[in-house]
DNA sequence: CATGAATGAGCGTTCATTCAT
DNA sequence: TATGAATGAACGCTCATTCAT
């Protein structure tokens, strides 16, 4: 892999600083200048890789959701069979986030906070096509069951975030066996398939 | 009822005030003189009833948490059958959210602010334990997966944020169908039950 | 006359704070910190007064516009002769001028500077009035030549300014005589009568 | 003439830019950043030609200066009738002015800022004293008032600044027939001759 | 009780100047 | 020479909280 330039170099130590500062301490504690501080740049530097604060967020925003479906698509195949792919996904999102407790708890934040001008959550463009994909898919199959799309993602998508956001709040503690209880329940309330 | 007094008027006009401009701008957006004028009362007079604007929130949060568990609970029969009381539970939560859109807003912006010093959610201990003897019923009679409570309550809980937070952001037109599948989905998650 | 109120008690010392600043070191060096120091109040106290350091240079322009049109127009008869008027004004602006150091100063510089959006000058739309109905008066009379407004204004204001400016700047000591000398040419630069 | 050698023609694009970004925003709105993109120099070249902002800008006015100087002195000839060089100069400096939008706008501007420290005016000393000259042959030879030269001055220049200002700003288009009258005017304010 | 003027620490952002390359 | 990334003090402005009335 390429030796990062400079510029990118800073960039990533600033959303890093960031990403600390705001899942410790919120939106609203995050001043600049410990921002700065944390990262070991001046007030000034950071305005010469990002606009204004705003930009800066939503940049974070940006980079995770790109790092985050690299990861979750990095052994998609969409070429498997339906299940495959469904469980594929399912786990690589939920393990994703309970690896990287900052980031889901910045998507987290971010998602109902101001700073979310467009309404936008954790799932890229590419991603979002491959949920399209998915679905399509399985109501042809006739695994899935024919609800509106939109509703299907929320009988897939809520359980997780609410899941992982217990475990990071202590009020439980995740193990791959309860990871899996998810999953079989999504599982059910989605598809048609019956044992 | 009993009239309200005087002191618990201004409150409720003060709380009400909150949670307008909070919607509205969120918690950065909706300083105390804006509040203030908002509820046509002083500055001075909302440190009378509330010691800080930290606990000005968390009332509001409390207040709503009791308002909706009155109304979730209204016709909840504790003794009914146990698909019932699911259905029961689970359409009224849905319908308070879709209801009241300025409680769900801020119920989910709080949720995940630095406002929220203990990770509090949406349901207030009697509503807690409401769920944790539907929990122990199904388990025991059976109709529910053997899952820990969490899991169970993200299956549960999870889809119905997801859901509403799409239908408040425009992305879709919640119907009672939608509703009804959102419902459907949800029971398979977490029941035994096989047609 | 009423008793100021606090109001206008603050408002004032804000805006003699600001002049005294302003002249002393032009309005790069004067920030609103250091304004609120030298008025006695806090920087916040101003913001309830002046919505932006631009409209409290505004204001300051508009407040010092009006003393001196008080001052200039106070023994001003409308119905006098013609030269009685053109020697009233002229005097009276020169000496406003000379007597209030820091109005002038003050006008001097906002008058090039980019607070002044409008490209306002000294003149209120009263003293506009006045200077148009003396223009044409004289015009009718044929004690005026015949020049656009515009110019005969030039061929009046301009020495004065440029007079004043000299004082103050140290390189000339203004004295009665040379006032007079001052309006003795300009007299001649603008009118028709011959000695 | 000379070619320019490599360091003049830096000073020269650098002070290029500068009064074209002074003249569009004044003082405020021309930081070094953008002043180096305009010249097309990097921000560190530009201090190595100036040692601050502040001598930047002086060395802008001592630029401007000595071109007007260049203009208004070239066709001037000091032997020639007294009504003659006074007419000379007059138009030459009031066109001067008016061909030369920017300069004269700096020049105004600079005039009351905090930059001019010494409170220099638009005339270079050997403009001085050619007026110095000037005025001690007018005065010599009874064509002159007996004023103070600084009064004759202001009466002289005075008008030309005022009339500039307000053509520049809009409120009048500057045609050659009011020039002359501006000149006519000034010359009866300052001439003892009577037609 | 009720008021709202007053406070000042803290915010996001700018920009003259420096210095390692 | 020439560069432009880096700096950080200083700016205009906000807003939670206080307190004299």
């Amino acid at each position: 892999m390429a030796r990062p330039s400079r510029k990118t170099e800073i960039k990533e130590k600033v959303l890093l600083a960031a990403l600390e500062l705001i899942v410790e301490g919120g939106f609203q504690q995050s001043p600049m200048s410990k921002l700065a501080q944390l990262a070991d740049v001046s007030v000034g530097t950071i305005y010469l890789y990002f606009p204004s604060k705003d930009e800066l967020i939503a940049a974070l925003f940006e980079d995770i959701r790109i790092r985050m479906q690299e990861k979750v698509l990095s052994d998609y195949d969409a070429k498997a069979q339906l299940k495959k792919r469904f469980d594929t996904l399912f786990l690589n999102i939920c393990n994703y986030y309970l690896d990287n407790k900052r980031h889901f708890v910045f998507m987290d934040q971010f998602g109902t906070s101001s700073y979310n001008k467009s309404s936008l959550d954790a799932f890229s463009e590419e991603m979002a096509k491959v949920f399209l994909s998915l679905y399509n898919d399985g109501v042809k199959q006739k695994l899935l069951k024919p609800y509106s799309m939109q509703v299907i993602l929320s009988l897939v998508n809520g359980p997780v975030i609410s899941f992982v956001r217990k475990h990071f709040a202590g009020f439980i503690q995740a193990t791959p066996d309860m990871v899996n209880e998810l999953r079989a329940g999504v599982w059910e309330a989605v598809s048609l398939e019956r044992h």
